[in-house]
DNA sequence: TTTTTTCTGGGGGTTATCCCCTATATTGCT
DNA sequence: AGCAATATAGGGGATAACCCCCAGAAAAAA
């Protein structure tokens, strides 16, 4: 770290108060440097892609472009640019995501400053940085999250997505029949193979589970 | 605003970077002062007591206590330190609940600098504030939550009050039967009435409005 | 090309929920 | 004491979701 460029870093969040306590701590490093801020991902892609900054801080909920879209840009384009993503919330789902989009860093903001500087300096490094609390979950087996992931992703088949998502969206059999063009049994029994896939017994089961993971289902299931 | 002794603020939120950016902004204020600060609610109040401050403004979810119970316990006590909460959410049953406790202020942590400024300014001269996206919503009518609210708690009687909390844990018709001792019947006409009361009409409709609305209704019928 | 999977339909059945009634006992208020 | 609201219980019916089976067409993988 004692080289006489600074390391250039860019900050994304639409929290003016987060950009402001995000600033302050960075500046705080001698060697670093804030070479821009963004309050959305567009904005802040557009400027990294302008003035390629070494490491790119961005929230994970921004308006326009979300922080994992503009670190999968980044990714695919091989720019130089490291990525930490920061978020509220530990949701390991997130992570893996993330690790997929090449992210090099993963903050939860409750962290402790210290515990934000060590992440910087750790990616400024060329290292991976995962925030304590969250690393320790990581590798604690199969969380729901993960279940989501393999489950519906994996196991599920194009149609039966499609099938799950309209059923969270609180479609009926016949509702989701009309919406797709087929006929309500064959939904039945893409609805029956969703149940047994997803082990599932009961009535009303498939739509308990799925009101119950209905955020996370909608975020897995954008693509359909 | 032109006194010779500052106004101290008392800030407390259990996110270091919040607390640095929130300590930034009021110190820009050469008529403001930051007396105190806590990442918890009992530091936070402790600290109140101790030093009494013309503002505290407190994260509403902080580790031992909570913000509104902070507020709760200077309002009870008239203590002479005007509450701002902070939140992440625009929530209107938090909004309502934090009036009842006595709270001056309410900042949507999303908002702009300026308004948060605003709000404080607003406080510190003796008035009420509450963050333009949030007031917006208020006075809309009938919000989610007031619905909850009124519906759930006035509307509903006891007995009604338990099954619809029953039928949130995922409990079937029989299953309530017997943890109530009274007849499956007898269920089905209080889950009619409920409906009846809620306006709920169609297949699973019961269900899916309690499980789209779990925490809030659990949060409202702990008492059941 | 052969094989497997997926998508598409359907028959027939059980059950839970919702919905409309009626009716009695109890509780609480005026 | 009388009235209103509530809790209890049931009859009977409609429908949606689940559950088991089967089978042909289409698509994907081997």
């Amino acid at each position: 770290m004692n080289d006489a460029a600074p390391i250039s870093i860019l900050i994304a969040d639409d929290h003016p108060l987060f950009l402001k306590g995000l600033r302050e701590i960075i500046e705080q490093e001698s060697e670093w440097r804030v070479c821009g801020s963004a309050q959305d991902g567009q904005d802040a892609l557009d400027q990294i892609v302008d003035t390629s900054p070494d490491i790119a801080i961005l929230d994970i909920n921004m308006p326009r472009l979300d922080g994992l879209a503009v670190a999968r840009y980044i990714h695919e384009r091989h720019l130089s640019t490291a990525i930490i993503i920061l978020t509220m919330y530990d949701d390991e789902l997130l992570i893996s995501r993330a690790v997929s989009c090449g992210v090099k860093g993963f903050i939860i903001k409750e962290s402790a400053i210290d515990d934000i500087i060590a992440g910087v300096e750790t990616v400024a490094r060329g290292g991976y940085f995962l925030s304590p609390r969250l690393s320790g979950r990581l590798f604690h087996g199969s969380s729901e999250h993960h279940i989501l992931q393999n489950v519906v992703r994996m196991e599920l088949t194009k149609m039966e997505r499609k099938v799950i998502r309209l059923v969270s969206e609180d479609l009926t059999t016949r509702d989701i029949a009309e919406k797709l063009f087929i006929s309500p049994k064959t939904v039945e029994n893409h609805r029956s193979n969703i149940c047994k896939k997803l082990k599932l017994h009961g009535k009303n089961a498939l739509l308990r589970y799925v009101l119950e993971h209905k955020e996370t289902l909608q975020r897995i299931l954008q693509e359909c």
